[in-house]
DNA sequence: GTTAGCACTCAAATGGCGCGAGTGCTAACG
DNA sequence: CGTTAGCACTCGCGCCATTTGAGTGCTAAC
């Protein structure tokens, strides 16, 4: 593509979509020529209309309806025309307040984090715990804790501790127990975690004699424990407001599908190391998801990329709304977490 | 009440609640009569339908449809008249089988059983995870993890385990940190989490000298968080395939106040020792829930009531089924749990 | 006490009608 | 030559009158 479009037809283009993501209803060249960054008469703007949708920017729904955006529009106006929204000194306050008075869980700033994402851009949020792939690990200590059990507490080098309850073989002492979390120090810390349970769980497996079989499943039992992800969702309910969805089959299906959680593992699919991905219409794999818009945005605490949110909006969302609202949101997230995390010592990141 | 209603009424009623619970349509005269238990012209049971009518059990949305139970009629029919419908084979196998295989942790067996009831149902499901309010503390360990944080392990009678990482004072040691728990383990041994929270607390407080302040602030840690509750909901999307949520605001109303929580606390307030509880229409508190019914019961790990989930549909709902699952469910999470939490022994609960 | 018959009611479905928003084309204008 | 006014044409949508049919209540006969 040489220079894509002319400014005039940017422009129109712009102003239709603005107008039709606040109405949802096809906009019509009278309605454009009233509005004051247009001066064009009806008649030029059918003009150019009839040249945007024969490039396929614009849709006719019927022969007599005005012009509704395409996907390839959305795709045009998110990476060149749209002006990203910036939030209200409200909202910012309001984030940063309820962020950081909610430091004691941190299921619980997740929870809060994913409701205020759909409380201010009225869609549907997902928030994604913070994964710990990629920590390492720096020490392990197993606690008896009863007859058949014993707690086993993982420190990973970014300070961050998890504990897991491991069912232990009866016979087994806490001396073997001692044993065993030494071996298990010398030869696992400052692996990834990720790596213990891929490539480093075999190898153990077949080294250590006596316990093989228990430390193999202790081992697999902390990792399974510390590598599963949760999801929040947070305002499905927020897309019955929105026509696209009034009718109730849809509605249905839509709904279905988000708790089936399926939608999640495309949320959750981090495309490596970018920041932003917007996902517009049939751009998603889902094919549940073929009218909306996903836009999703990693977070990462203490420089690493730990998890991801989204919100999920019909395709004709306040993009650029979205967009900040989310920038915003897991810059302050990864913040609060780091600092959650490092036991409220403020190294790592910068907070203000 | 002499007796209710004759026993000619009583099939009537129970016939046009059995045809709208499947049918969702005001029953008329004609259609009743044509029913195979019930032999009569359709004017013989106008007459009755019109009694009904008068004594409260019947309503017509107008004068020319068919009748609607009332609430008072689905009252009726719960205590006196409906036959407790039976679970299949292959249901009562199907929940036997995935709530075995899912015995790794205590979440996801909630999780399994909300997913499954909802299923079997087709309306929305809701349970509580078990609380240990009642569980008598045997043992608490505090174990040093990092600079200015250490895990609680409190073990109960029951020998259920539960871990929460405290942040405790920077200067303390881990000597410091065993007087503590030696001194916790002295006096609170053998009292029940609740009465921890609510009397003991107050009394430690002043008791203990040195470490006043961080001995209680660790204590209302652990029992904040063993105490705190948490509540598995699936199926919502259920409610958007029956016609009284066709309408689409209604249909947002009622997932919205779902989403926010409050429903569940409804559920949750566990009526004493009643096994089940049947809330029909504005039975119910919540002014959302007026047209629908909630049917709720407790269920027991080790003869010990430690929560309770219930199923939320329209008024009309299969009350039969429902009633008859939710017996069959609560038993056999008991059951699981039970095991679960006393690793694998089988004393107890009798686990056929 | 039960039932057939009949007049009456009323919601919902049906179908025509006109409105109005919007288009596309053509011709005139600067 | 780009812009604009004018006009005929399209078509979904809401409105209204009509019909339909399920259902009732009453009365009179069995």
């Amino acid at each position: 593509m040489t220079q894509l479009l002319d400014v005039r037809k940017m422009n129109i283009l712009r102003a239709i979509v603005d107008d039709y993501i606040l109405t949802a209803a096809p906009v019509g060249s009278r309605t454009l020529s009233k509005r004051d960054d247009i001066e064009l008469s009806p008649a030029t703007i059918r003009n150019e209309m009839s040249d945007l949708t024969e490039l396929g920017f614009l849709e006719q729904p019927h022969t007599s309806a005005g012009r509704v955006p395409s996907e390839k529009a959305y795709r045009l106006y998110v990476s060149n025309i749209m002006d990203r929204a910036q939030l209200t000194e409200d909202e910012a306050e309001y984030i940063k307040a309820h962020l950081s008075q909610r430091v004691s869980e941190v299921g619980d700033v997740i929870k809060e984090t994913a409701r205020m994402l759909s409380g201010i851009t009225k869609y549907t949020s997902v928030v994604q715990m913070p994964h710990m792939k990629n920590a390492r690990l720096k020490h392990i200590s197993l606690v008896p804790v009863t007859e058949g059990s014993a707690l086993a507490i993982v420190v990973t080098n970014s300070g961050a501790t998890n504990s897991t309850l491991l069912t232990v073989p009866k016979g087994i002492t806490t001396a073997h127990l001692e044993k065993i979390s030494s071996l298990m120090n010398t030869r696992l810390s400052g692996y990834k975690l990720v790596d213990v349970q891929t490539t480093l769980l075999p190898l153990l497996r077949e080294e250590v004699g006596e316990q093989a079989e228990s430390v193999a499943e202790m081992l697999e039992g902390i990792s399974n424990d510390m590598t599963r992800q949760n999801v929040e969702v947070v305002g499905a309910a927020n897309m019955l407001d929105y026509p696209e969805y009034s009718d109730v089959a849809k509605a249905k299906s839509f709904l279905s599908e988000l708790e089936k959680g399926e939608v999640l593992k495309e949320v959750l699919s981090d495309d490596g190391d970018v920041e932003m991905t917007i996902r517009i219409g049939k751009e998603n794999d889902n094919p549940e998801l073929k009218d909306c818009s996903v836009i999703t945005v990693s977070y990462r605490v203490c420089g690493e990329q730990v998890g991801s949110m989204g919100v999920i909006g019909p395709t004709r969302m306040d993009y650029g709304k979205v967009v900040a609202v989310l920038k915003f949101m897991s810059e302050n997230l990864g913040k609060v977490l780091s600092r959650m995390l490092l036991g409220d010592g403020s190294d790592g990141a910068n907070n203000k």
